[in-house]
DNA sequence: ATGCCTTTGTGAACGCGTGCACAAAGATGA
DNA sequence: TCATCTTTGTGCACGCGTTCACAAAGGCAT
């Protein structure tokens, strides 16, 4: 989801819902797995179980993008891997950089998803001088200095930033003006960009509290029906479990006013 | 989003909408810097612009936990941040293993997002005995072998998986088996998991196809303004770009049926 | 050729999420 | 105490996304 931007119609461009691209990749990946066992034909039914997800979405999603199916047979594999890659924008090279070579730059640049589809890791780019020259991946290190010179020598539109938080938005701006226009983020930092510029941020602190939510919730209802023997909660669970908040582990770190439990980030 | 699951409707326990919980740990995050410079309150108004979200979204966020603010005022930082903590379950202490000590593995466990809100790195798993008794972040990597023993002694919960895409399926099935009812996955596989765990998967590859076709996208309109001079096709686009869908690059690499320009992952 | 059987493609209904706009609430100053 | 001003909390409407259910379409066997 990009920031920042005035929030225009979620489908743009010729009419694809914004939800069916994101499932796209998600098809294309079990596709490229059915055409490697060479399986000439897959029905809706077998490639939505694939994907993981109802048959009828997976039809809708395929309608927007035309109709490539054969009723009473079902969809042929290899012209659909084609047509999702062409929809995608898979069957041209998108040069990448990475910003910001620690742990999780590194990580990045050894992920074989990466060259896999059509994206190339064109530099890797980290601002400490003492990287600079140092191979990873394969690829030499270049000083942040060089950023600008390299984003436009390659032709550069998809950035990643990988760099700490305090880094985020200062790069991500140098990014943008030097003409990037896409940047995927995972930086714990809320970025603002300009119009026309689309921003993905990948965050695992948010995933694992949004895992923590749920968890807590799974505990609480457990609790509740396991203490008050009433089972009718489980199917509909109307009264806040309010003595089965905080089950589960020891806990005994939430003080009265239990700020001392959460440390700043 | 969990997978395999029959679908519940989205907003479950209490009443806390799926959208707002993903949202939480966002507004957390303002309100903790808002804290550590003391600020003593703050508006919808400002927190929203610092989240990056809507100020109206914010405060109906805010309703379905209660009503914490004072009206004329604000919202009180500390109050709020121990409430939206308490909510998503961060009071607590969370024990997480993260299974496949990859280069991705390796920039997890040393990622301090995971140390500082509750969550606490239990055990790092790797199926490789070479890998066993190297420490990363500090912390000696166990076998496989060990995994179930592990989760049952520390009473792990959640799990990540940053193994390959092969693996991930029978690892997350010893997870499950173990005690594990929260998944976080990185690899690049559909999970399917029994009714009553959650998973969650981080897409590095489908965040840089989704970026690819709007990028693809904003090529193709920019070609078709500046060849046709419509300028109005860029305020609303309502034909289809057709002659300008693979502009950028020098692409050249679709054949007729184009096969062979996708390359299987 | 014809009827059957499978599977696609889609019209329609429903529910969730979002944003507007305003009334209620409370602080603040005279 | 009272008026004013700020900001919250929310009723309402709208649009996107999902799912159901079925008619249209095409292969296949007889």
């Amino acid at each position: 989801m990009a920031t920042g931007r005035p929030h225009r119609p979620a489908t743009r461009g010729r009419g694809i819902p914004e939800a069916t691209v994101a499932r796209l990749p998600l098809y294309l990946r079990a596709l490229t797995a059915l055409s490697e066992r060479s399986v000439p034909t897959v029905s809706s039914e077998e490639l939505a179980t694939a994907a993981g997800v109802n048959s009828a979405k997976l039809r809708k999603d395929f309608s927007y993008l035309g109709s490539y199916g054969t009723r009473g047979v079902g969809y042929d594999v290899e012209y659909l891997v084609y047509q999702i890659s062409r929809e995608l924008g898979l069957t041209q090279d998108w040069p990448v950089v990475i910003v910001g070579i620690g742990n999780l730059g590194a990580a990045l640049a050894n992920y074989g998803g990466f060259a896999s589809r059509g994206f190339r890791v064109a530099a890797l780019i980290d601002a400490d001088p003492a990287m600079a020259g140092r191979p990873v991946a394969g690829i030499a290190v270049q000083h942040a200095d060089e950023l600008e010179k390299i984003i436009d020598d390659n032709g550069v539109s998809i950035g990643v930033i990988a760099t700490p938080a305090g880094a985020a938005q200062q790069v991500c701006e140098r990014l943008v003006a030097a003409g990037v226009t896409s940047i995927l983020n995972f930086a714990p930092t809320v970025l603002s960009v300009p119009d026309g510029v689309d921003v993905r941020k990948v965050d695992l602190s948010i995933e694992l509290q949004i895992l923590a939510f749920h968890e807590q919730r799974k505990a609480g209802e457990a609790a509740a029906a396991s203490e008050l023997s009433d089972v009718a909660e489980l199917v509909t669970p109307v009264a806040p479990p309010v003595a089965a908040t905080k089950r589960r582990a020891d806990d005994g770190s939430e003080g009265p006013d239990g700020l001392s439990a959460v440390m700043p980030a």
